[in-house]
DNA sequence: CTCATCGCTGCAGTCGACTGCAGCGCAAAA
DNA sequence: TTTTGCGCTGCAGTCGACTGCAGCGATGAG
């Protein structure tokens, strides 16, 4: 006798069984068939009779059944949630890419488990761990550094299909990359620079990740392609309005100042801007100014800033795509590499002689 | 015997059973107890000696074990999951509410599923109905629509706390509100308008929401509190930088244009500006503008925007701690406020005549 | 009339943790 | 020596869905 299980319960157990959400014994009941046929039924597999199936469906429809995730969880071994482990969601370019890949699982039936470790990379690694816990089918992770212990540890504990975005782990660990061509953009950028008379480029950068060290070396090849000597001051720092700031000071008060800036992340404009305005400096007369990933008004600014752009949701939207692929069936994938472009505005122009 | 949970598994089912996660049985064999005494030593029941602790914690450490959370939440009717429902995590605004969120729930031990719904209350209305079948906890939500019927029916057939934000909905919901003051803020704004000269203020607002109906009556009553005659316009739509445009334009076409205009929201921002560029206009000579809402370059644009400030991550905590005291006991809660402030800049000032 | 086939049912075990209960061993108190 | 009590164990049932298997009734073919 099923009916058993539901005699009071002798558990005094929190909720009162009446309003619980209906079991799938419940829809075989009203139904008139058996909790098998109805799970069949439900999981789309092949075998039952349209009659049968539309008396389920019916019936699960009335009762309003869905069935509930944690038994399917526990007995499938699968979640259908994936984590997402980025440093501040408050960073437009995070932003977009979660809404990227959110589109892509939600449209998938799959939720998105979203953490924020304020890009300490310890932090990184504690949210990877409370994932693995909540067994997530995946992780899309963008961590603070690609050599943190704790965060290698981490990620090399969880048996779950990684992607990476923008950063290059160690070789050893089984992940997969998302990455954008930095290279390409930036290097259109100095390469504009140089052409048009600049000889001197300071360029800030965040921490020594790949965005950064490919930042630098498009710079320094664009002297050698042009056949030049690479004269390029690198601040590297915390991406961040002070660390933008202090770049920039840094960059004017040499004997010999820059002539153009090329900042490697939006969160330094706001601070490079800052002392730009402090020594009542123009963009695109007293000084050529790049930034690399686009800000709401970049565009509007006056004058307008000349940017590296690139597609954020896109980043996100693959990172999805192979992470569902991934959660499939599990087979070892390049990376991709997603182009990023120069886009000349008013902050940038020759060098005036 | 339970052993015979490990003899080989009739079912042909996936994953093979050696490299699976241990389990509590596991432990209890390691540690040479109950499975009862591990349930409750993990769980920091009392009554266990000191000793027992120990020897199950260790052998926990050195199975590296954490309790499945599926059988878990199965068992005690709770994922420890919220979720968040939201038009779109791009907006800074909104980023700003989840990271706040976050930063709470994440330090409570609870995770935050992330949706977005592109403003649209038919999607609003399924991503909570998809988080009430993952069984999260509680909702945070910042709908698109008060009255949209999708929204509520979804709403009312949820039984676990919600809170919503910036929102009023109708009285029969059972939810609990966590809203800005925009009366304040936007009144604040109005009122150095009026008095230094400025008479016809242009509104740009969104939807009939809350925030939308507040800053229209805190302008309004700006006008009466200085004992003048109400001479508003007000253009309402979605908010989104084509809105900005439209608006702004609609303010300037008038045989009497606008000499100040409140834009109710950021997104409106970009557009506004665009029109401003267009007809070579100079804010805060030819036209003063107050934008509700900071923007990262607001501040440094030129002239600077004057802006009606508020804490956005103030708002995802506030709401994050009422929604886990409501989860950890349901009771009644007045509706929160907080307060919004106006901020001048540059791009505002005393009516030129 | 018999036998095979098809469609379905009911059973029972499984996923992993939790918990009420009976009971046991040991130690201290009576 | 008996009693009491504490600390713990083992059992079994529970949460809800899934699934392999045996089997059953109806149908149709031989």
């Amino acid at each position: 006798m099923v009916v058993k299980r539901f005699k009071p319960s002798i558990s005094n157990h929190s909720s009162d069984p009446s309003n619980r959400a209906p079991n799938i014994w419940q829809v075989a009941k009203l139904a008139g068939v058996g909790i098998a046929s109805v799970s069949r039924v439900l999981s789309g597999q092949p075998g039952s009779s349209a009659q049968l199936t539309s008396r389920v469906l019916e019936a699960a429809r009335q009762l309003g059944y869905t069935p509930n995730v944690l038994a399917q969880g526990l007995r499938r071994r699968s979640t259908r949630s994936i984590g997402f482990v980025g440093s501040d969601i408050t960073n437009p370019l995070v932003a977009s890419i979660v809404r990227g890949a959110e589109s892509v699982f939600s449209s998938a039936g799959f939720s998105v488990l979203l953490t924020n470790s304020g890009g300490i990379p310890e932090v990184d690694a504690q949210r990877i761990e409370v994932l693995r816990q909540r067994l997530v089918d995946g992780l899309i992770v963008l961590p603070a550094l690609e050599d943190d212990p704790s965060t290698l540890l981490a990620l090399r504990s969880t048996d779950t299909p990684v992607v990476v975005i923008d950063r290059a782990l160690p070789h050893d660990l089984n992940v997969h990359y998302v990455l954008s061509d930095h290279y390409n953009g930036v290097g259109e950028a100095a390469r504009y620079l140089l052409e048009n008379g600049h000889r001197r480029i300071g360029l800030a950068v965040g921490r020594d990740v790949r965005p950064s060290r490919e930042r630098i070396r498009a710079v320094m090849d664009a002297y050698k392609m042009l056949g030049l000597d690479p004269n390029v001051m690198v601040d590297s720092g915390t991406l961040s309005a002070e660390h933008g700031e202090r770049s920039m000071e840094r960059f004017l008060a040499t004997a010999d100042p820059q002539t153009a800036v090329i900042l490697g992340g939006n969160q330094l404009l706001e601070g490079a801007l800052q002392t730009v305005r402090r020594r009542g400096l123009r963009l695109g007369q007293h000084l050529s100014l790049v930034c690399c990933d686009d800000i709401p008004l970049g565009r509007l600014y006056d004058p307008p800033i000349a940017t590296v752009m690139r597609d954020a949701g896109l980043l996100g939207q693959r990172a999805a795509e192979i992470l569902l692929r991934q959660i499939e069936e599990p087979h070892p994938t390049e990376p991709i590499l997603l182009s990023t472009w120069f886009e000349l505005r008013g902050s940038c122009s020759p060098l005036a002689r």
